[in-house]
DNA sequence: TCGAAGCGGAATGTTTCGTTCCGTTTGAAC
DNA sequence: GTTCAAACGGAACGAAACATTCCGCTTCGA
């Protein structure tokens, strides 16, 4: 699909980018929102997107699986910091401007995922509990790893209407979460457990 | 209403409150639901509802009046504290637990609010400015007011299946907030404007 | 026994969307 | 210049979700 085919090559492949770029501006923002929604702001009919993706779900799913890869990408690109505590600094505020939160938590339950989305959730799994394990010496006590979710999902809330503030706003935020969890003492109540962060997911029927 | 008229007296009582508890529950996990979830949720048929309320909107508009009467009554017995710090936390609270903040911000935009609702938020907003203003003393440099809107915002995201749980998680993570708020050091970038906050609420037309 | 206050829930009208379909446009190959 | 498969745009269609209305039934104080 590069430029040999006949036909409209070039507008096909600029339309892949436009219309993924389009789908995460849009569903970021509302992942209720209708799909002709993403064409309009892509600047394309609707005829554009189901050409490339069998359905909504199908455009939902690329979408999300994106999301874990660039999650994926942020914990190995983190991992390489020598400090655990910095590594894990790094990481979070990688995620969290990327706003991967709202592309795979908030979009999960809205598809039925595939097995590779499942392997490689599992991988973004292992690599965010190395990174927490080499940053839980410099936190407090009773900090799990599924209180780190909850906390990217706090980040997530903040939104504002100019996405440049919203980004801003969220890593003011991060840092008094970050601040929050090196303080001492101990912490009201059990953390979060893995099948109440998971519990958004569908299952696959 | 009490029990003097004539017809069924007694079972309106009871409905009246039943449909408030309903639909606060209902709209908490929500608040897209559609109204006939409020009636299912109570027990009542769709007519108890709207015998009792002028359509969807105005049902909205009362239970987010009550949240905001709440926010109120947190904020002027949390006052009482006699320590700045100690009043505020009582306050966030207070407010979290009782999910005031989903019944009010994420109601906002669905309805048109009354001008007794503006001024009760006005007065809300007052209480608030003066607890923040006790405690601040005890916060690092640069926190301000709408500061504190959005941490709640943050921890009315935080939402597992079992609500019980979600209260506890709430509390867990305030806890972190609050620490982080104390901590040294200053914030990156400049806090929330008036504007960003309250942009969510619907203008009367 | 009466009847007004309440109620349940089917019926209605509307809006919102996902998806399909078909006529039109584009541009590489000849 | 002509051809034709690849792509498009967007109207049309059908299904689903909802808010609201309506009407016949129930309850219970007088």
């Amino acid at each position: 699909m590069t430029s040999a085919a006949p036909g409209r090559g070039k507008q096909a492949v600029r339309n892949n980018v436009a219309i993924l770029a389009a789908a995460r501006e849009v569903f970021l923002a509302d992942q209720r929102a209708p799909i002709s929604a993403v064409a309009e702001r892509a600047g394309v009919g609707i005829s554009a997107l189901y050409r490339r993706y069998a359905g909504k779900e199908d455009l939902l799913r690329t979408l999300c699986h994106d999301g874990l890869r660039t999650f994926i990408g942020e914990a190995e690109r983190a991992g390489a910091e020598s400090d655990g505590w910095t590594a894990l600094e790094r990481f979070l505020t990688g995620v969290v401007e990327a706003d991967v939160h709202s592309l795979t938590v908030h979009l999960a339950g809205t598809f039925t995922p595939t097995a590779e989305m499942r392997a490689d959730a599992a991988r973004a799994n292992a690599l965010a509990g190395a990174l927490f394990e080499r940053a839980r010496p410099h936190m407090r006590q009773g900090v799990a790893l599924d209180d780190i979710a909850m906390l990217l999902e706090m980040c997530a809330a903040v939104r504002v209407a100019d996405p440049g503030r919203t980004t801003a706003l969220r890593r003011r935020y991060l840092s008094v979460l970050l601040d929050g969890l090196r303080a001492g003492g101990s912490l009201p109540g059990p953390p979060p457990t893995r099948s109440e962060v998971n519990g958004r997911w569908r299952q696959p029927s």
